[in-house]
DNA sequence: CGTCTCACG
DNA sequence: ACGTACGTGAGACGG
């Protein structure tokens, strides 16, 4: 046995480091006298990395358990005994702590140990919850973040060490990558096993003033209970994952790196070496007589997919529009682009993390962004082309599965006109119209055209991301008078929009410039875009209409049949014979009342791949 | 490592 | 006083 210690805020904590099947006797009389206390205890897993399912064996290294002065060490990599160990701790604690728990450490203990997510999740605490619910905000953004480093820093000791960033420069001096570090470290190293003992102190410290600060801020307890539960069923997503068609993934990376090749090929012709250089792009453009007329925030010009576009005498379906004469480097740049773009960030990312069973398991965050939106990476599923169905035709429902897609109809518009009492969008949705051309109606009257819709749906958004006339104009391409005119008659038709946002914003900088939304989710306003109020409300709430139609699932067990959280929208794999009714099911979680405002949702069935509901044939 | 670009809602 | 488009993840370039 090792032992460790040290101070922290004043108070000592001593860690003891497992190294023989016998030091597991003192280790097991610690872990009953934590359960019969009912103490809470720190669980924390290290690992080669955070591929948790692509890895495969030997991916967990270390377990530790700890509560506020005294931590221990498991070397799971050293035998089954150690395992069996760190299980039984798992069973028997009836209350523990994590930070980050149901995003990582939870997978990990599921799928390394056994010890099934559900039964951990039920009694975990996550501290990195916990934070968020305080303070959104990343470092970056002004906030403390929701790192173990500078919450330690905060809230416990401000010289608390920084054990990811200490571990970073061990791994310097031992001449590994960061990446290859967690997994080629010798397990008894002193500075990794200080710091996995030291990271469960911290967590078992932490937690008790995260806490008392959501208490004195009134931050309500079920609002935790629910985001803990929210992050329980994304885990079980992350869990399931998706099949990956690897035959079909494979020829896709042949197809768009030769597609990329060949582009790029003519491309140098016109003496661009590298096709994502925008500034070789822009000279070779301007040597051939092309004029450029925008330039980039820091002055260079701006040779993005817009300009590109035009200059290449295309439209938004890359078809010819006939206005002039192509440019044949602008078309071979984009083109070039696009294909290598997708090849790495989709087709290479997916077959980077399939597994042995021929799944990936993208990872989502269930809380990642300032307004608590989900976000998903490792592939960055979320965010595949819409436009075309090729890289979706890779990812398939399960073996005799479909695929079901579920939207929300117009969610963020229904979440404004209820939280802002929108008297008649709220009659306009009761009566089923399409928001869009009711707007349009009353704006541009009964003769409105496309073109009068189209602009009145870029006010919508505009008004919900607090854009103006300058930025509609430019997104709908509408003349800029015709937008103002047009923005000016919005006000005058739906006048609580404006009220509100004035109304939130008092109340905003009346609460140390934090509004709090009706769930209770506390968003930081920057004080120099505070107009951002009215779409951190209607995002966030938002997205607990999404953390809801979660929770009504979750009841109804369709759980596992969950793929995917994109927004507004859930994607889900469920047997052929049984889509229509858990479609139905779907929807109907969907489908509830908030504030007067129906929510309502429409679900499509697709065939085997998440493509054919894009238009692919199977 | 900051900037730019591009994919999504 | 006035007006401001929101939120993500990922890859490439270039200093």
């Amino acid at each position: 046995m090792r032992h460790f210690s040290g101070t922290l805020n004043g108070l000592g904590w001593d860690g003891y480091v497992v190294e023989r099947p016998e030091d597991l006797e003192p280790f097991r009389d610690w872990i009953r006298r934590q359960a019969e206390s009912r103490t809470p205890v720190a669980v924390d897993t290290e690992t080669c990395g955070l591929k948790i399912y692509a890895w495969g064996p030997g991916f967990l290294r270390l377990a530790q358990f700890g509560n506020e002065t005294e931590a221990w060490a498991l070397p799971i990599e050293h035998g089954a005994v150690y395992a069996e160990a760190a299980v039984w701790a798992l069973r028997i604690l009836p209350d523990i702590t994590g930070h980050n728990w149901a995003g990582f450490d939870a997978l990990v203990c599921d799928e390394h140990l056994g010890v099934p997510l559900e039964e951990t999740c039920a009694k975990a605490t996550d501290t990195k919850i916990l934070a968020k619910l305080i303070d959104p905000r990343a470092e970056m953004e002004g906030g403390i973040g929701q790192s173990l480093k500078p919450l330690s820093a905060h809230y416990i000791d401000a010289s608390a060490p920084d054990t990811q960033d200490g571990l970073k420069s061990v791994f310097k001096d031992l001449k590994l990558k960061i990446a290859e570090g967690f997994a080629k470290i010798p397990l008894s190293h002193p500075t990794y096993l200080e710091y996995g003992l030291l990271d469960v102190i911290l967590t078992s410290r932490l937690r008790p003033r995260l806490e008392r600060t959501l208490a004195k801020l009134g931050v309500p307890q079920r609002l935790s209970v629910y985001e803990h539960r929210v992050a329980r069923i994304c885990a079980q997503m992350v869990r399931a994952g998706m099949v990956l068609d690897e035959e079909y993934t494979t020829g896709l990376q042949a197809d768009l790196s030769y597609d990329a090749d060949q582009f790029a090929e003519i491309a140098l012709r016109y003496g661009v070496e590298s096709v994502n250089s925008g500034r070789q792009v822009s000279a070779a453009l301007l040597d051939m007589g092309e004029s450029l007329t925008e330039k980039t925030a820091s002055g260079a010009w701006k040779v993005d997919k817009a300009v590109l576009m035009a200059i290449a005498d295309l439209d938004r379906d890359w078809k010819a529009i006939g206005s002039r004469p192509p440019n044949a480097l602008a078309d071979a740049v984009l083109r070039s682009k696009r294909a290598g773009k997708w090849r790495s960030a989709y087709a290479d990312n997916f077959l980077e993390n399939v597994d042995a069973r021929g799944r990936i398991h993208p990872n989502i965050q269930s809380m990642q962004a300032r307004t608590f939106r989900m976000s998903v990476t490792q592939p960055a599923v979320q965010t595949l082309p819409s436009s075309d169905k090729m890289i979706r035709r890779a990812l398939l429902a399960d073996e005799g599965h479909v695929m079901i897609s579920t939207d929300f109809q117009a969610v963020e518009l229904r979440v404004l006109a209820a939280l802002a009492d929108v008297k008649r969008m709220k009659l306009a949705i009761a009566n089923g119209e399409d928001l869009h051309s009711f707007t349009a109606r009353l704006v541009f009257g009964e003769g409105f055209t496309d073109k009068d819709r189209k602009v009145s749906k870029g006010i919508a958004f505009g008004k919900v991301y607090g854009g103006g006339a300058t930025t509609v104009a430019r997104q709908t391409g509408a003349p800029i008078d015709a937008v103002q005119r047009a923005m000016a008659k919005y006000d005058q038709v739906y006048p609580e929009v404006g009220r509100a946002a004035k109304d939130w914003r008092i109340e905003a900088f009346n609460n140390r410039m934090v509004a709090v939304s009706i769930t209770g989710h506390r968003l930081p306003l920057d004080r120099d875009r505070t107009y951002a109020v009215t779409n951190y409300l209607v995002q966030s709430t938002a997205r607990d209409c999404l953390g809801q139609a979660l929770i009504h699932m979750d009841e109804r067990g369709l759980v596992p049949f969950l793929r995917l959280p994109i927004h507004d929208e859930v994607l889900a794999s469920a047997p052929k014979e049984d889509a229509k009714d858990i479609a139905r099911a779907i929807s109907e979680c969907m489908t509830f009342d908030l504030l007067g405002v129906p929510i309502a949702a429409d679900a499509e069935i697709g065939k085997r791949s998440w493509g054919s509901l894009y238009g692919a044939d199977f």
